[in-house]
DNA sequence: TGCAATCTATACGACACCGTATAGATTGGA
DNA sequence: TCCAATCTATACGGTGTCGTATAGATTGCA
């Protein structure tokens, strides 16, 4: 038996990384292989190909997005803006959301991504919206809220605006209160 | 002299629609070439190769992006929410949209394009402002305002959730009076 | 009509990446 | 210590794309 210096898992983690900082097509097996120290003999005894690794890695996403995230948050418990800030902080922490993002913008241009995403958003949103429930009682008030909340959470990486007199935080902060009030 | 069969504009107008579809790795001069029914060989006395091409095409989008529209807008008229919601159709339009995800995602991984795009959300940004300014006193309401009509207008076709007695439309529409009233 | 400018097709070398094959290295247990 | 399983390095052919070079086609004008 001889010890994986390069298991499987390595490479999926590796392949996020990359997926998240240059999208789909900047996953390359080759250069993968490099940013490992090793070459690209050992991959193809792991997967089929480029296109199972692809898979894999969004497998992974979607188990660390949904399931994880939601539970801690229920485990940890607080009111619902806490938890539901703290499943948002979980599923968009700053390790994550730039995996988001790349995911999302995949999906645009793929089918199969598309359908775990979508997966994936609605479950999100179920939580928001389980959340928030008992706060506003008309549903459609609620469905624009938590739309709003999670349009936010997404997009506020994506856009690129300097604020007059506020940092981004405080601007956020802001939205929040306004969408869902102080606590 | 001999016409332009493909000339200049063509190429770029081309590799913005392939910009859009499928992101900057997917903008090929010779995929570009076949779906223009020619070959590759006028491209390389317009351009002095793909970089070139790629800067060209945020050109366009830049200057379509905020003059164009906003000017618009602004000879139209009508209340500040009208001319915002006309403003925003305009460079958010359908056939723009795609184009403004594609380099949104892009300037993630770019820091040219992420200039560019700053440029150009700063502008918006500021229209909104402008637009909405009389209408809520506190500076720190406008920008948190504001700038989840931004994300909203942004995220809208990135997030994939059902809803559950609503169309889309009728989420955002209420989305869209919560942060600014009716009218 | 014929010329000259300009666009276009074709052919080429270079490079990067994929996926396969095979020989060699490494490791845990007999 | 030695074996056998398993991982790794290397080499290969195939494909797609870039950018260049050059010959041919097309067009407007004289």
């Amino acid at each position: 038996m001889a010890k994986a210096r390069t298991p499987r898992q390595v490479w999926i983690d590796a392949g996020a990384a990359v997926l998240a900082a240059g999208g789909p097509d900047a996953v390359r097996i080759e250069d993968l292989a490099r940013s490992l120290g090793v070459t690209k003999g050992g991959f193809y005894g792991y997967f089929a190909g480029r296109a199972e690794l692809l898979t894999e890695i969004l497998d992974a996403w979607e188990r660390r997005s949904i399931a994880e995230a939601i539970d801690t948050a229920e485990q940890r418990g607080g009111s619902p803006v806490v938890r539901a800030r703290l499943a948002a902080d979980l599923t968009f922490a700053p390790d994550l959301l730039p995996l988001d993002l790349a995911i999302r913008s995949w999906a645009r241009r793929d089918d199969e991504v598309a359908v775990r995403l979508r997966r994936v958003d609605n479950q999100r949103m179920g939580y928001l919206r389980t959340q928030f429930a008992a706060r506003f009682a008309d549903p459609a008030e609620l469905e624009a809220r938590c739309l709003l909340a999670f349009a936010g959470a997404i997009a506020g990486d994506l856009i690129a605006v300097d604020h007059p007199d506020q940092t981004p935080d405080e601007v956020w902060q802001r939205a929040t209160e306004l969408l869902f009030g102080a606590g």
